[in-house]
DNA sequence: CTGTTAGCGCATTCAC
DNA sequence: GTGAATGCGCTAACAG
């Protein structure tokens, strides 16, 4: 049972195809006011509905917006989903998603598809990696993003430039993560705490390095000597299993008096942390401190209230779409820290 | 500058764009094995990617997945979103993404879009509402979705059918919120409490009042005389909100010598809620017991642990995709009860 | 202002 | 096994 075609609803209209389209779509030419009311009838009456596939063919332009994430489920990704999702309402235009488990090498097959339907843009918002081993893919990601951009397509990246070569018409909406962790450095170098560790993700991921960077720099203003870096995976059981470790330095320092303060470089690895820690027997901000990065809203109400950075998640993905369909310029996104009571000690309370 | 068709890699390559499409898809006629690497090496060398807006034209089929949602922020929606994802990826199928902000009025435009765009499935994820005024928008919501199964479409529900009539081409994972929602009634109706609460969505979200209805059965099971129903909005500051109603009563009850127990119908409500009681003064599960719904997994860390009902959220994603597409027969969905902290009082600490 | 004619890029009958 | 022809549904020049 096919689907009812413009050129029934122009056949019963009694009219041309070419006279049933310009009514039924916004075109220039405007069907006198009688004929068009009677091609709306018919395509009512028909249940008329126009296939985009075939409009996209003919017109070139798709009104599609693809997404690539690393994880839909992972409350930073949905985030920026909402804001890409809205505003590509907003610009009539409908999101197709790809969730990679992150990696260069399937966001280039993410792009491949994307480019393959035509998107009018691409939003990436996966983070980037800039490991040796994966200097190949990105090489292919570039490729396949030159490819795509040379079609007339339009991308943005939420965070980071691609690592290497930057083709100058990729957008980029700036995450200034070396800058926040610095003033996350700075601000917790000023409390009373005697060592620091950052819980870290692998090393080649560009805003794990990029925050453990800058908040060793933020110590560093502060006076401070460099932080322990401990590498774990970049999600909630990352932190989680970091926690045994953790707990065994922070009791070593504890018996030389020393007080102990982590940063995890997100939120989820910091409650993942919380989490571990306190089956070890420690607890928050009581034994030590614990930052994390992002302000994830589903862990506002977490308790120790996280000290965190907040970033703009859903304003990062409208950017990203309207900076990609030029309808705003890159711009760099700002973002606060949130200082809460998981990195205040006992003096405080 | 245009995309390399078909065609320019057919010239390329010496054959007939009908050859070049056989090698470069899998077409039942098998090309020369010599032809074929011809074929292949010309596409490679020009970098061509197949147009899929035309490929869905030729064969009416679009290789894609209509996922509705009411909030892609909210962690209930993106863990199905994670699971629907990755089923349309193991049938190749790409996945376009609506959120709704809820109602049947914005669910049946969408339905519009993705039947516009020929999805091969649609899956919707929102929550059915059966009040009055929404019963105009729930029948056009039908009537769309008949056309779209007529046009030879295909659509599954995650939760429960549409109110009123259903067409049996629509398939249903159905979810047993009454059924959990009483299991948890019986076994909370068993703890040593003396008031029951429920804090519910506004009336007509089919979720909210069967999970009502079923705890309140569940009560009755137990021996239990009804639980007071208090409504407010669907999502954490919705349980926020409550809070403050809550608390008087809860110490009005504790006055009286009674311990309540406080049944918020979704996770994130009962997270809103132990905040605000916070706030209040009140403790949990010192002063009052709370109950959630769906075990939201970002929510696990959360302290105290929260008693909840868990629901195989991606599972249910992945269920819906496969069941559209034909791979798998409606089902209902398994979930369990997990008795926490949260609903322990001072006797069992 | 309306109708006619061509494609958009591809898959798929048919002939060969 | 291969190529030529046709059509998917629609839009965009063209004429009229």
């Amino acid at each position: 049972m096919p689907a009812v075609t413009l050129t029934e609803v122009a056949r019963r209209a009694g009219v041309s195809p070419a006279t049933a389209s310009r009514v039924l779509n916004g075109s220039e030419r405007k069907p006198a006011a009688e004929i068009a009311e009677r091609v709306r009838a018919a395509a009512e009456s028909l249940g008329y509905i126009p296939n985009a596939q075939a409009q996209a063919l003919a017109r070139s332009s798709s009104g599609l917006v693809g997404l690539v994430v690393n994880d839909i489920a992972d409350p930073y990704f949905s985030s920026i989903a909402r804001g890409v999702q809205a505003a590509a309402r907003e610009h009539l235009r409908t999101v197709l998603l790809i969730g990679t488990a992150g990696g260069p090498a399937e966001e280039r097959r993410a792009v491949e598809a994307f480019a393959a339907r035509r998107t009018d843009a691409i939003v990436i918002a996966g983070s980037r990696s800039d490991r040796p081993q994966d200097a190949a893919d990105n090489e292919a990601l570039s490729r396949e993003t030159a490819r795509y951009l040379a079609n007339g397509g339009h991308m943005a990246l939420i965070g980071h430039p691609f690592p290497g070569d930057q083709d100058p018409a990729v957008r980029v909406i700036s995450v200034p993560n070396r800058d926040l962790a610095r003033e996350l450095g700075r601000r917790l170098g000023g409390e009373p705490f005697d060592d620091y560790v950052v819980v870290a993700g692998r090393g080649g991921l560009v805003t794990s390095d990029l925050r453990t960077e800058g908040f060793q720099q933020g110590l560093a203003d502060a006076g401070r000597s460099p932080a322990g870096v401990v590498r774990t995976d970049f999600d909630r059981d990352g932190g989680f299993a970091a926690a045994p470790g953790i707990a065994a330095a922070v009791r070593t320092a504890h018996d030389a008096g020393r007080r102990t303060c982590v940063f995890a470089v997100n939120d989820r690895m910091a409650i993942g942390l919380v989490a571990g820690l306190r089956e070890e027997g420690l607890r928050v901000p009581r034994d030590l401190g614990v930052a994390g990065f992002d302000d994830i809203e589903t862990l506002r109400d977490f308790r120790p209230a996280l000290t965190t950075v907040r970033l703009p998640l859903e304003e990062m993905g409208r950017l990203a779409v309207e900076t990609a369909l030029g309808d705003a310029s890159p711009a760099e996104v700002t973002g606060s820290v949130v200082l809460r009571r998981s990195t205040q000690g006992p003096a405080h309370t």
